[in-house]
DNA sequence: CTAGATATATGTCAAATGCATATAAGGTGC
DNA sequence: GCACCTTATATGCATTTGACATATATCTAG
């Protein structure tokens, strides 16, 4: 039998880094954005990469991927969910790194201080087909689009990149920019009311140039949610 | 910062232990079963636990899940797919493990040959709920369900526990048996013809009781595949 | 040849969706 | 205050989708 597990000689066995990656992700001029990292040290020094870390001793990986966000731009709150993991032999040049990828949403709002802040951190369009990142990094954004896309229809994921209230004129916007297609207003507007995941506010938005939209919020139960 | 990422030193952080762990399902008259191995050693020797393995130094993740498939059942082919990653600092009493969970569907003839010719190996019902399992396999396995019940409207994955030719009433008691409910026959009947994923064999099948149903075969494209 | 059982096809209805149009409500400029 | 511009919101209608009931076809058993 290969491979045994005899851990008591952990020794014995090539090393393994578990990492976490963070795909951390907003719209932003109405494109979907990614939150990007110059790297300092080799390999890959001066290229982009998502932000990511070590998995802790003590932590478990959801917990590391919180901290992460934390680190990077100061938030522990916002949707979090596990979105991949990745492990080819050849992925980190130095040894064998398994990652973890998470994908977490933020509005645009939460995250322009904290990028602002750091010269090391861009917010660029999340397609980055053909940009040049660091390791597998393409590869998971692009996971992290597709999953994103494909949540769309039967979850609320999409007021995880909204502020606490919000037009349907927002909200709509969100979606197009995920689908990157038209959407249909009378028929998302429908679709919406009926789903339950807002409510109306009962207020309206500030400083319209015209009639002003109602302000709705997220129901209670989503705030933020895991999916396997 | 935290946990900084410098590997050319791995001893200096203490050991992590990657593993694949594999949930292998089949439909077994007209219910969902899943593969489970008597454990031999500590910990939880003589438990059922899902069948896995170390990832080998050489090997990507997906290949390590494969060959845990060809070690216990002999098959190289068939249905599988990443399913979620576990890495709760003490999952396992030994040291820290992290597992990346694959599940893997297979036709109840192929298994029931490997699972016959070896002892520490059961086919038991996937609902596991009250099932004392090792590690945290009871959630694994609940992970694994929700994710194929999630699927089935979407993808073909159905077609992966039927063997290479079928009658929609196999096809239809496989759906019933994921979803827990029963369908209507017309629609369900319309909706797989219209899926492009099946198609007619004009061969029919032989020695029914009664009037004899034709038989579907799956469409080429869509033998076995992946999604995040 | 007939009965019994199941496969397959069709018809109807309700719900969802797409699209067009009508009405409402604000601001702006006069 | 009043016309009018622009967007929000509501409504009507055709098309599509799916559930369900029912009809027809086709096999075996006897």
């Amino acid at each position: 039998m290969p491979y045994a597990l005899q851990p008591y000689d952990p020794a014995a066995y090539p090393p393994v880094a578990v990492t976490v990656d963070l795909v951390l992700m907003t719209v932003l001029k109405g494109q979907l954005a990614v939150l990007l990292q110059r790297r300092g040290q080799e390999p890959f020094a001066g290229q982009l990469a998502l932000p990511g870390s070590f998995v802790g001793p003590e932590e478990n990986l959801e917990m590391a991927a919180r901290r992460v966000l934390a680190e990077k731009v100061g938030m522990t709150e916002g949707w979090l969910e596990q979105l991949y993991s990745f492990g080819e032999p050849d992925r980190d040049p130095r040894m064998r790194v398994v990652s973890i990828a998470y994908f977490a949403l933020l509005p645009v709002g939460s995250l322009e201080a904290a990028v602002g802040g750091r010269a090391d951190l861009t917010l660029a369009s999340a397609d980055v087909h053909e940009m040049p990142l660091a390791f597998d990094h393409v590869t998971i954004i692009a996971h992290a689009r597709a999953r994103l896309r494909g949540k769309l229809a039967y979850s609320p994921v999409a007021l995880a990149l909204l502020p606490d209230s919000f037009t349907l004129r927002d909200l709509q916007a969100v979606h197009e920019a995920i689908l990157g297609t038209s959407l249909n207003k009378p028929a998302f507007r429908r679709r919406m009311m009926d789903s339950g995941w807002i409510e109306g506010t009962g207020e309206r938005e500030p400083a319209a140039a015209f009639r002003p939209a109602e302000l709705f919020r997220r129901t209670d139960r989503h705030r933020s949610r895991h999916r396997p």
